[in-house]
DNA sequence: CGATTAGATGAAAATGATTATCAGTACCGT
DNA sequence: ACGGTACTGATAATCATTTTCATCTAATCG
């Protein structure tokens, strides 16, 4: 690789201070604020195609908001896993794949005639601190 | 009521000659093509705003594609359900409610501490006539 | 009946997120 | 220095969806 991108870290920092699903906007918001890029923020465009690089790569997590929106988050582990996610402020807790939901997919793959069954398990709640 | 929508019966008629989700280009597509609506179709505006009240009402479901499109769906029964629905067509088969699931969130809801847990399970895969 | 009026509709514009383009720049190995 | 490659930012393009607004329709009232 010749040059390795300039926003990656910043932009990273910006989604491990928060456990929340963030949009790009957003990232860039607190890039803006924080004054933490020494040659300043980065365009909006570098931030699209930094997270969506990135989400390709594994390192993070994707959702698609009600709004239709993309929100990314960094992705504790990269084995299969979980999210419980707050309705109303919007942070995250990681939930371990749990063997139940593994057979009750195995189940109606068995049942079903359908090839190569995926699945997406989420899960959404409003956190202590919003109660 | 003053004036009844004209297109709710045409839209629902689409939508219940496949068991795919749709989204609204494709339903007006279809009402172009089966020229079943006695004083020519209805605009594209006129059906995202009959699916939106649709959806609200309960009468469809609602799903957004991984690249942001807003699909709908009659929704065949009222009661809680899943959706096994094939990567390559849009076919759907509608999943009965699984108990292992939710004892699963429910022991979420327990050893979390976050309150009004709701969940999300959708799975995908391949159908038979996509082989 | 004719006027009133709440909804419904269609065409066009506005919005908003995302992607594509393209020219300029930094870095690297030669 | 040179050539190639990847990164960046500004801008334009795309695309789905919403908003606006003028017009139409049909039920209701006097
Ligand atoms: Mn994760
Ligand atoms: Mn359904
Ligand atoms: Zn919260
Ligand atoms: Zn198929």
């Amino acid at each position: 690789m010749v040059n390795t991108p300039k926003y990656d870290e910043a932009v990273l920092q910006v989604l491990d201070r928060s456990s929340r699903f963030r949009s790009c906007r957003e990232i860039l918001r607190d890039l803006d604020r924080s004054h933490s890029c020494a040659t300043g923020p980065p365009s909006l465009s570098t931030i699209y195609r930094t997270v969506h690089r990135m989400s390709q790569e594994g390192v993070l997590d994707t959702i698609q908001s009600p709004e239709g929106e993309r929100l990314y988050r960094r992705c504790g582990t990269p084995v299969r896993h979980y999210h419980l996610f707050c309705r109303v402020c919007g942070e995250v807790e990681e939930i371990a794949q749990v063997a139940e939901i593994a057979a009750v997919v195995e189940k109606i793959r068995c049942l079903s005639d359908f090839a190569q069954v995926d699945h997406t398990f989420e899960l959404t709640g409003v956190c202590p601190r919003c109660l």
